[in-house]
DNA sequence: TAATAACGTTAGTATGATACTAACGAGTGT
DNA sequence: ACACTCGTTAGTATCATACTAACGTTATTA
């Protein structure tokens, strides 16, 4: 469960990690650099993996990102306006929240795409 | 209904806000006039006041913070930290959004502080 | 009335975040 | 041996934002 997320392409290439936020290498390389002196990423045979708490940061935001479109859809809204909206809180709004807004709507076990809601983990 | 709010101590000197904001007049006056541009505020007998849009902005985020308030209340979170949390959204959530949050949560009409949540307007 | 204080405003400066280009070095494959 | 790709570094540019210092206008008050 959540296999595919948890990896979410990682490890991956500088030059992948580039082309998907579109910049630059150079740019990509700082974020990563920033990403690794939070402890987040780190390089292995000149791939660019997520730590451990790395795997749990990026689980929690889609955590994050799921409950909130889940809400949205429950709420009237289409998949993809809520997808949309999702992606502008997923970062910023705490788990913990989230797990309590989970609960609320009736800890739906998949996002209104069908992907699967992470769990206790 | 909402008089107190929609007016959130406007019309307001240049220093009050200088110092709500807690920066300098320079400061102050570089935000007041980005309003100006979009605007959401204009001078008048040398004070700051709101222009129609811009009430009506101010308060549709006093909606949307309310709601994700009672929300987060509903869920069990603490007032305090729902309000909190609150702040960190209630500039990004579309109104939109938080009127359907809204109706979904059963439509309350104060917020958990007790402060009157907006409605049709 | 003259001096002072308060306020708003301007100009110039500093900082931090973030992106870029250009150039270099190491490893890979033809 | 050469060319390519990749990661990396250094230097530059831009933008947002805050600040200080100085100035002019208005209002207050001695």
């Amino acid at each position: 469960m959540l296999e595919e997320d948890s990896k979410l392409g990682f490890p991956m290439r500088l030059h992948e990690i580039a082309s998907l936020l579109r910049v630059k290498p150079p740019s990509a390389l700082n974020i990563v650099k920033r990403l690794q002196e939070k402890g987040l990423a780190k390089t292995r045979d000149g791939m660019i993996a997520l730590t451990e708490p790395g795997i749990r940061t990026a689980k929690s935001i889609l955590l994050v990102h799921r409950t909130y479109e889940s809400l949205l859809c429950q709420s009237g809204a289409s998949k993809n306006s809520a997808c949309q909206e999702a992606s502008e809180v997923d970062f910023i709004i705490p788990e913990e929240d989230a797990r309590k807004i989970l609960r609320k709507i009736g800890d739906p076990k998949y996002c209104p795409h069908g992907k699967p809601i992470p769990d206790g983990d």
